[in-house]
DNA sequence: TTGATGGAGATGTCAGACATCTATCGTCGG
DNA sequence: CCGACGATAGATGTCTGACATCTCCATCAA
C-alpha cells in the first residue's frame, strides 16, 4: 500500500491529554492535522471506512462521526457509493472557520512571527468590553496591546481583554509579570489558557469589518493614513459556554488573505 | 409537552424534492431552519436523541449524524450526559459560514431587497475568471452586474460570472432574456440554478478583503471616495466539485455586519 | 456499436446493546 | 444542622453487525 496513513506511526488517540473531548473529535483532529500538514494530499482518496476503523482502532461509527465533522468543515468530501476524498482546496490557517491565533497565522504563511510595543495592564472593563465578556462594567480585565510582526514587518495591531478573575491557580492570583514573561517567550495566548489555566477554548465568534486607518492606527502599523484595514473582533468561548477572552485585531489589508468555507 | 417540536406538523423528510442529499443532511437542514426562524429558541434544550428519532422517523444514528453537522456549524452544543442545547448565539444569515445570497441577507436584516443598474451580457472569460471557474481563457461566460439595494439604499455592488455552457436545458440553449426576466422577478441566482438548471450548489469558498472605494465604486454605491468596502469574491462549487459560479461582491462598510463561527 | 445488466465496492441507514458522563437526591456520619 | 458519599436516572458516546443504496465498470447480447 502506498497509502500515507499506512506509513504513519500508530498514534494512540486514547492518550491522557485528551480526556475532555470525544473519540470522534480526536479522530477528526488527527486527520485534520494530517491534511493541514500536507501528509494527506488534496484531491486524494482516503481509505474506506472499515480500513480507517481498523487503522485508528475505533469503530466504524466513530470514524463516520469524525468524518462528518471534517466534511462539514470543508476538509473532505464524501460521495455515496464512491469514496471519501480530501477537498481540492482544504481550509488553511488563514480560514475564518478555524480559530487559529495570529501567531499560527503568521507562521503558516512562512514568516517569522514577532511583536513590538508590548503593553500589559489591568484596568476596569468598559461598558462595551464588559458586555462582550458577560461582566459587570468596572470588573477588572487584563488588557494586552501588541503590534505583531511578520519577518519584522508590522502586520497586525491586536488588543486582548481577559477577565482578571481567570488568572488564578488554585485560588492564588497569577501576577501579571508571569503572564508577560510567558507571552514574550511563547507569544500565544491560547497555549497559556490551556497549559497554565487549564481552560480549553471551545470556539470563537468573530465580527468582520473593513476600516480605514485613522491616525493612531496608521502610526502603529506604519501605513499611510486612510489605508484599508480588516478588523476582526472576536469573543472566545470556553467549554461551558462562558466568554474567556475578547480580542480586537486590525490586519493590514495586503498582509494576509482570509478565506471562508460557506456550506449550503 | 411544551416542546416546540411536538407542536410542529410532521414534515416528511423523505420527499421527492430532496433525492440528492442524505437523510442526515435533511435532518440537519430541517432543524437548522427551525433555529434560524426562531421556532427553537437560543439556549433551550432539544429533546433527547431517542425522542428526536421517533419524531423525525429516522434512526438514532441518523439523528446523531445530523446533530453532528449542526454542532460543527455552531448551531447547537452537546454536553455528554446532559443534553443537546441550541447555541446562545446561533449563526444567522449574516454569518460567513452560511452560503446565503445577498437577497436573503438583505431580507433577514428586515429590509426590502431590490436592485438598480442591472446589466447582463455574454463575454469571453478573462484569465482571472477562467482560472477561478476552471475554464480556458476565452470561453464564454454570462456576466451579471447589479447594484443591490436595501430599502432603496445602495448597499452592494455585485458581479457574477457563470459559464455559458451551463445555461442549457436538455441540450437547448437558454436565452439570456429568460435569465434576465427570471432575475428581475426572483432576484436570486441560487434558485435559478436549482429550479431551472437542476444544479445544486454544494458550498462556496469566499475570499474576504477590505478595500477603499475608488471612483467607479464610489459612484456605483453612492458613497464618498475612499470609503471602506468589504469585498467578498466567492466561487460556488457544485455537488461534483466543479465550479458553477464566481461572484464578486462589494459591501458598503456600515450596511451589514458579518460574523464567523470559528471552531477549534 | 450500443444498450442492458450484473457484480464489486463504497457510503448511508437501521437496530440494539452497552459504556460513560452528569446532575440530583437521599442517606449517613460528623 | 451540615457536608461527604453513593446510588440512580437520564443523557450522550461508542460498539457491533446487518442491510440498503448508490456508482462505477466490465461483460454480454442485440
Amino acid at each position: 500500500m502506498d497509502n500515507p496513513l499506512k506509513s504513519q506511526p500508530y498514534v494512540p488517540i486514547n492518550g491522557d491529554d485528551y480526556d475532555n473531548s470525544s473519540l470522534a473529535q480526536r479522530v477528526a483532529e488527527q486527520l485534520r492535522n494530517l491534511i493541514m500538514e500536507g501528509t494527506l494530499a488534496p484531491d486524494s482518496q482516503l481509505p474506506n471506512e472499515p480500513d480507517l476503523s481498523t487503522f485508528l482502532r475505533v469503530s466504524r461509527s466513530t470514524v463516520r462521526s469524525g468524518l462528518t465533522i471534517l466534511e462539514q468543515a470543508g476538509f473532505i468530501q464524501r460521495r455515496w457509493g464512491v469514496g471519501t476524498f480530501i477537498s481540492k482546496n482544504p481550509p488553511t490557517y488563514n480560514n475564518l472557520n478555524i480559530n487559529s491565533g495570529v501567531t499560527q497565522l503568521i507562521r503558516s504563511s512562512g514568516a517569522e512571527p514577532g511583536f513590538v510595543e508590548f503593553l500589559i495592564s489591568a484596568r476596569p472593563a468598559s461598558e462595551h468590553i464588559a458586555g462582550r465578556l458577560s461582566l459587570e462594567p468596572g470588573d477588572e480585565v487584563v488588557a494586552l496591546e501588541r503590534v505583531r510582526t511578520a519577518n519584522d514587518r508590522r502586520v497586525v495591531f491586536s488588543l486582548d481583554y481577559i477577565p482578571k478573575a481567570l488568572f488564578r491557580d488554585q485560588g492564588a492570583e497569577i501576577p501579571l509579570t508571569e503572564v508577560e514573561n510567558y507571552l514574550v517567550e511563547h507569544q500565544s495566548m491560547y497555549t497559556f489558557f490551556r497549559e497554565r489555566l487549564g481552560m480549553e477554548i471551545h470556539h470563537g465568534i468573530a465580527r468582520i469589518r473593513p476600516l480605514a486607518a485613522e491616525a493612531y492606527m496608521a502610526e502603529k502599523l506604519a501605513i499611510p493614513y486612510g489605508s484599508s484595514i480588516l478588523n476582526i473582533e472576536q469573543v472566545d468561548i470556553g467549554n461551558d459556554g462562558e466568554p474567556l477572552a475578547l480580542s480586537d485585531e486590525y490586519y493590514v489589508a495586503d498582509a494576509f488573505t482570509f478565506y471562508s468555507y460557506r456550506s449550503n
